[in-house]
DNA sequence: CAATATATATATAGAAAGTATATATTAAAA
DNA sequence: TTTTAATATATACTTTCTATATATATATTG
């Protein structure tokens, strides 16, 4: 996939690989991140692949070593396109960190349940925070990275709600079980 | 993080590999997928490591070769436990396989723009259709799985409802944009 | 002005996650 | 009795992610 997203940000513009890292900070800080270890690796087989193309640049004024920028080709572009209406694997929810972890609170100390989901709420709180705060950033870009963003919001405020909710009828189960020793959160994964 | 799955899956009853796989296709099914190329692996290091222990058994009446079964240790309980209470990495919004190609639809063709979209929203259908008729099973499980079904729907719906309107907005834009060349959703990913 | 610090830039090693396939054993079926 | 199917483990390979090493040009400082 990674592959695919480099190739759409050289669709937009030439870039090497330093500026591609800071794009992606500056334009979707927080909704993505990459790392050089990414990025050098896939230009170079996107290179190999006939994908790009790239030319050596040594830039005048500005510091470091010389440039290696690169551009989309005519066959990179076909692939790209190619890609976009591919239908995209569906993602897994227990592939987030946090669910995991919620599946398997039964197997938790229960005197410190209240605190570890509080402190999620706090999470998911502050991240709602950064990101109504960020909305206006979002719309001068793209009206596709602005979509993106309001969906973040409406995530942020469905997980407060679900996980509010879920805390009360985990709290009244705990309750609810509590001695019974057959009927535990412990017991019924299965 | 999938060691510490495993480890989990172990806190709840003694499992082999084959059973690991099997249990969360049952369990998880859809929320969670694994591989045996990620279970036998992490059970060699968590046994390596001291977390459970194996003994080989051979079966009676059930059919292939020895089994090697694992139990979680006191070590491997202790470690779950600061694995559980630890606090989780966020993710990623573009990591999602259809995100990631939303933010680039403005360098795709518009006249498949419709059919793209159409066609996600009705994947999200299927699923929340899915996951609504799967209610029941989950119900019969531990209350964090069910709550977790429950998100799942919560995600469906909401997802449904933001891509509709996304549609719309992405419409609307598109029109307003037609022939004037400098404002088109191409040109402002920035 | 020489030494050093800083920003720019690329490269690669290594861990973790995910996919695909090879190999072996036993019971049941043909 | 040979083949098929289910059970079970193992490993090779790819992709993703993290961390760090290396190099260069400009700016800074003594």
């Amino acid at each position: 996939m990674i592959k695919y997203a480099i190739l759409g940000l050289l669709h937009y513009k030439d870039m090497h690989g330093y500026r591609i890292k800071e794009h992606i900070e500056q334009n979707f800080g927080h909704m993505w991140s990459i790392n050089y270890g990414q990025i050098y690796p896939n230009l170079k087989k996107l290179y190999e692949d006939g994908l790009i193309s790239m030319t050596e640049m040594n830039q005048n004024g500005e510091k470091g070593p010389t440039r290696k920028l690169y551009s989309i080709t005519g066959k990179g572009k076909k692939e790209f396109s190619r890609w976009l209406e591919e239908s995209p694997e569906k993602p897994m929810l227990l592939r987030d960190p946090f669910l995991m972890r919620f599946v398997f609170y039964g197997f938790g100390d229960n005197n410190r349940f209240d605190e570890i989901i509080d402190n999620q709420v706090k999470r998911y709180e502050n991240d709602l925070k950064r990101r109504i705060k960020n909305l206006k950033k979002w719309n001068k870009n793209s009206i596709y990275v602005r979509l993106i963003a309001e969906l973040g919001i409406n995530l942020n405020e469905m997980f407060i709600t679900w996980l509010k909710h879920s805390k009360e009828e985990i709290l009244k189960d705990i309750s609810d079980n509590t001695g019974t020793e057959m009927k535990t959160g412990k017991r019924r994964i299965t």
